[in-house]
DNA sequence: CTGTTAGCGCTTTCAC
DNA sequence: GTGAAAGCGCTAACAG
């Protein structure tokens, strides 16, 4: 006589308290299937599991019927509004589809975001969205895009959020036209001299940032000359020692464009501790519309992405292996005119100069 | 002859590739287990496996060895700085383990909460995390013990941050100490009418804080009379319609405690839009120390927790199977003045009245 | 060191 | 309808 194992209850079980063979407990517990059990047994089957407080293994279930219900969401930092934007909108469609998440930060590390997806593999997830934009480093993407393509053999689906210069469904941010929306608006309020706090140029997501907004000016009749550019890590860190930079450098700018709204809450505590007025001195704008810039005063200009939305979409479009090639839904990118820009005048003061 | 099926390649594949038999892929492919492959072998294993793309299938992993490398995490938003911040420390030490993270977002639905435990069961998580207090319904409470019992006994472990009313590990923030110290402090600061912004009184945090501040200010010789409290959602809406009541109702309160930054977040807004100002109208004070409120100008008074060290805490006791009882590790509340809270004298100008 | 052999718990033809 | 049996891909004893 066997002793009863220790570990939880498993379908055997219940098909034996139930009376049943096995293969019937499974199609009474899976309803989906094929037709029903009959009623009175599927009651006394499902009262059997209840009673044996059985708990399907979700592993065996993969293994036997080649089908999961995992998704993966890879982003850097989940405390970063953007990214916690996004996986709201990506977990909520997740769920909707009774999708299990499973989240890994990669907090920038390229190889951790390889690793996140060869983990991701294994579990034979239906779905991955990589978000922030990619690497631009061959040996990355040349690995990743083999990832992806296995994935994809495999039957799994994908979408980025944001370029990634590898094929797949895209969830494209309007970066340059925000960007240039940017530029425009503050030439039309007469600055003349911009400063830009741009983060890391190999990131696709920071370099369409900065290119549309030189663009943009350049087009306005601002010699490029007049902008300052000043590439530090796109962080709130990062956001503080551009400012740093500037100010130090004697810019005579007299409008700043931060590249990302982090980058620009860095910024803003650098300038408010150098006694920097804003828009008196220096006129700032952001980038992504997180939801402490309309907080802030004076509230920040900035450029709205629907973050929520856009992890939506990207969620959709990894999980709908429709057919046709790969898709680039764009996010619109909308410019917010807030407090913290103002109109000078061609004899507007310079700020920068020791605080 | 056998057509090459059209799934990933699977050990067998790759031990036949190797020329090597199945158990033999198998070690040299986990370097952990027993005495090591010559490695002349494993070499070739290896290469075997590249050249094939060999994705372990984690599903048969589990089921065979009985051994899985995930956890998951409960939280009701992971847009709430306050979760995200509990989730970044729970996921950091996730990793530092090598263990994959499922997050599970309930939005603050009970039963929602239950069925994530229920799947994450399913998928046999070594440990699982339960951010925000529990819910106080028998039929909650009963069945969240029996889901955790179940774990437990199958060899998982779980900790909860914040009370629950059930038995496990708990990071237990000091809401109450916190919160007297602010009722203590406004006291001080003069205050003699108070109002309190609280959540639904079925939250144990909830009450646990709105029950230290107003015996603190009690034991400080003002009377529980002069304390308005007003319930409303835990939520930013919550706190804009604590601050609408309280002001519609022409409180003569000097300064309100919020239950949780996020819900002062709202109310700050419903006053500014009303013309009430901080803190010559109204001190206000909040709870949890979210980024933003040092932000804001006047910056906010709030009580600060350590979120990420909470929830590094709280991953720890879940996957830490050791000997011995469950333990309470406290995680200390830290009052932090700003700006937002001033001294009144007696005669103070009340807030309220139309704005 | 390496190969053989059982399963892990479940879904799924295929018969009845 | 329901049962019997064959795996899903892998690990873990056992033998050699």
């Amino acid at each position: 006589m066997r002793i009863r194992r220790d570990g939880p209850a498993t379908l055997a079980d219940v098909a034996r308290a139930a009376g049943v063979s096995l293969a019937t407990a499974s199609r009474a517990l899976n309803p989906g299937g094929q037709r029903a059990v009959r009623v009175e047994l599927r009651e006394r089957i499902l009262r059997a599991a209840d009673d044996l407080r059985y708990v399907p293994n979700a592993h065996a279930r993969a293994l036997a019927g080649g089908t999961t219900t995992t998704v993966g969401l890879v982003l850097h930092d989940i405390t970063d509004p953007y990214f916690a934007g996004i996986a709201r909108g990506a977990m909520a469609v997740a769920g909707d589809r009774g999708a299990l998440v499973m989240v890994g930060s990669t907090f920038r590390s390229p190889e951790r975001e390889l690793e996140f997806v060869r983990t991701f593999r294994a579990q034979r997830v239906d779905a991955v969205v990589l978000t922030g934009s990619g690497f631009e480093d061959d040996g990355y993407r040349e690995a990743m895009g083999e990832e992806l393509a296995g994935h994809r053999r495999a039957g799994g689906g994908y979408a980025f959020v944001s370029e990634h210069d590898l094929p797949g469904h895209v969830v494209l941010p309007g970066n340059g036209e925000g960007a240039a929306a940017v530029g425009r608006a503050l030439v039309e309020l007469g600055h003349r001299r911009l400063a830009v706090a741009g983060g890391p140029s190999s990131l696709t997501t920071v370099r369409h940032r900065i290119g549309g907004f030189v663009r943009a000016v350049e087009a306005c009749g601002v010699p490029s000359a007049a902008i300052e550019v000043v590439d530090r890590p796109f962080s709130e860190d990062g956001g503080r020692a551009a400012a740093r930079e500037l100010l130090d450098g004697g810019s005579g700018a007299t409008a700043l464009f931060c590249v990302s709204d982090v980058m620009a809450l860095g910024a803003l505590e650098e300038l408010a501790a150098r006694g920097v007025t804003v828009p008196d001195d220096l006129s700032v704008v952001g980038f992504n519309d997180i939801p402490t810039m309309r907080r802030l005063s004076p509230p920040v200009s900035t450029v709205r992405l629907d973050l929520e939305a856009m992890g939506r979409t990207a969620m959709e479009l990894a999980l709908d292996r429709d057919a046709g090639g790969f898709r680039t839904v764009p996010a619109p990118a909308e410019l917010v005119l807030r407090a913290s820009t103002a109109r000078v005048d061609a004899a507007a003061r310079p700020a920068g100069g020791r605080g």
